[in-house]
DNA sequence: GGAGTGAGTGAACAACTGTTCACCACAGTA
DNA sequence: TACTGTGGTGAACAGTTGTTCACTCACTCC
């Protein structure tokens, strides 16, 4: 270990060989990345090493070295672009709710075109979170994440995201005399079923994906019935019988 | 930090101070605390300094020395009673279902005498959850660990719980004529409904008591929604219409 | 009484951690 | 042209970690 490559070779300036292989440095005149584009690059590769290794750690137990490394970048370089591991995390929770907000946005498109409303929903939350798991097993596993802001942060989010989630279900026929209050709860019910269904979509992904369709089908059916359910409801706790 | 206390003093053979002091030693004789007693002590302080430490930590990231710290007990100790971290984290699994187990007796018993039987579920819950902080959140923070045993193990148990549930739910007039698999699912989504409880709650406890009415009630009103959805739900999708 | 068992000890190990530091190379500006 | 700001480096730091080891000594059983 405490052998050294002879000095003479000077160590390439990149002895961290990983994901940000030094700008290509192209030509000498036209093509230089700008430095801004320089340090937006291994920011990007951090969080990328970080989503990566989140795969299989939870947040808190993610470590600074590990994250550079993954990153193909030295342990220092870690603080010109964040403070902390938490300060990571606040961010990974950011872009996981814009994927997420990119879910509603294509949700809202199919279901006007689906014939069946809870199945068009549905499926596409599945090719969503077969497009962006790593986002989906964060907000998954660290909505009870042992990092305060981390999980106050996905608490906020997913409150919003669920407010959302009733304007539009307001649009709905069976519902749109609901007060706002009814409509939130179920709003966050079917948040809730999303959450539960990226998780255990993302585990048989990876442990048994000949079930998927199975677990496609318990999902509508759940989803189904809580919709459902809105034709029983009385809203506000029975006001008038 | 090298300075050491003088030899001469032989460091009292308790040079770990902790929870496990060492047992009483009482009279010679008559007191003697027999062997295997001593062995369930020390492993039921490693089991209790772990679960106290998990209240800020996640199992993943929690440290051999550490537990055996907590618990008053020299690291090389921790080896007599579990082979790992995770071997320990599943016998957790198991104690906090113990108690699962004892909040669906005390809601046996005390939903027949309550009249309002949403009211008297949730109210039995919320108390368990008060005498039994520990495994609550352990349940809710672990169901999606990234220790992948506990996750299985917590994901089967959650699965039991909920058959259990569901064949309780069966003696119930508005489904009791419904297909297992469906009250099964509506088990499911009231067990999902008690773990979010859960974590929402211990939550609520150590950073604003005062809101935990507004939870219970909320809590209350989304119970009484599942429920009330049964009026309208049309078992094994619609069979005769 | 004497031997054997086994829970607990403390020291040691190499490996790894977070954080700081002086330094370097170079893009952008003057 | 030379100057400056800054993203990235590698070395160093003091701690902490998991695991193994020979060891002690109270208990149990013969």
């Amino acid at each position: 270990m405490n052998e050294r490559p002879p000095e003479g070779i000077v160590a390439e300036r990149g002895a961290y060989p990983g994901a940000v292989p030094r700008p290509p440095r192209s030509s000498s005149s036209a093509g230089r990345t700008p430095r801004t584009v320089d340090k937006s690059r291994t920011r990007r590769a951090l969080l990328d090493g970080a989503l990566a290794l989140l795969e299989d750690r939870s947040l808190d137990n993610l470590g600074i070295r590990e994250v550079t490394r993954a990153a193909g970048v030295a342990p220092a370089a870690f603080y010109r672009h964040f403070a902390s591991i938490d300060d990571l995390g606040l961010v990974l929770v950011e872009e996981a709710f814009a994927t997420l907000r990119g879910l509603m946005r294509d949700a809202r498109d199919d279901v006007n075109a689906a014939d069946d409303m809870i199945k068009g929903s549905v499926a596409v939350l599945v090719t969503h979170i077969h497009d962006n798991p790593g986002h989906y097993r964060f907000i998954a596993r660290e909505q009870y994440s042992a990092v305060l802001s981390v999980r106050l942060a996905i608490r906020r989010d997913l409150r919003l995201f669920a407010t959302e989630l009733a304007t539009d279900l307001a649009r709905l026929p069976l519902v749109n005399t609901w007060p706002t209050a009814d409509l939130v709860m179920l709003a966050e019910l079917i948040v809730g079923l999303m959450v539960d269904t990226s998780k255990r979509l993302l585990d048989v992904i990876e442990e048994g994906p000949e079930r998927e369709p199975e677990l496609v089908a318990d999902t509508e059916r759940r989803l189904r019935y809580l919709t459902f359910g809105a034709t029983a409801w009385k809203p506000r706790g029975n006001r008038r019988t």
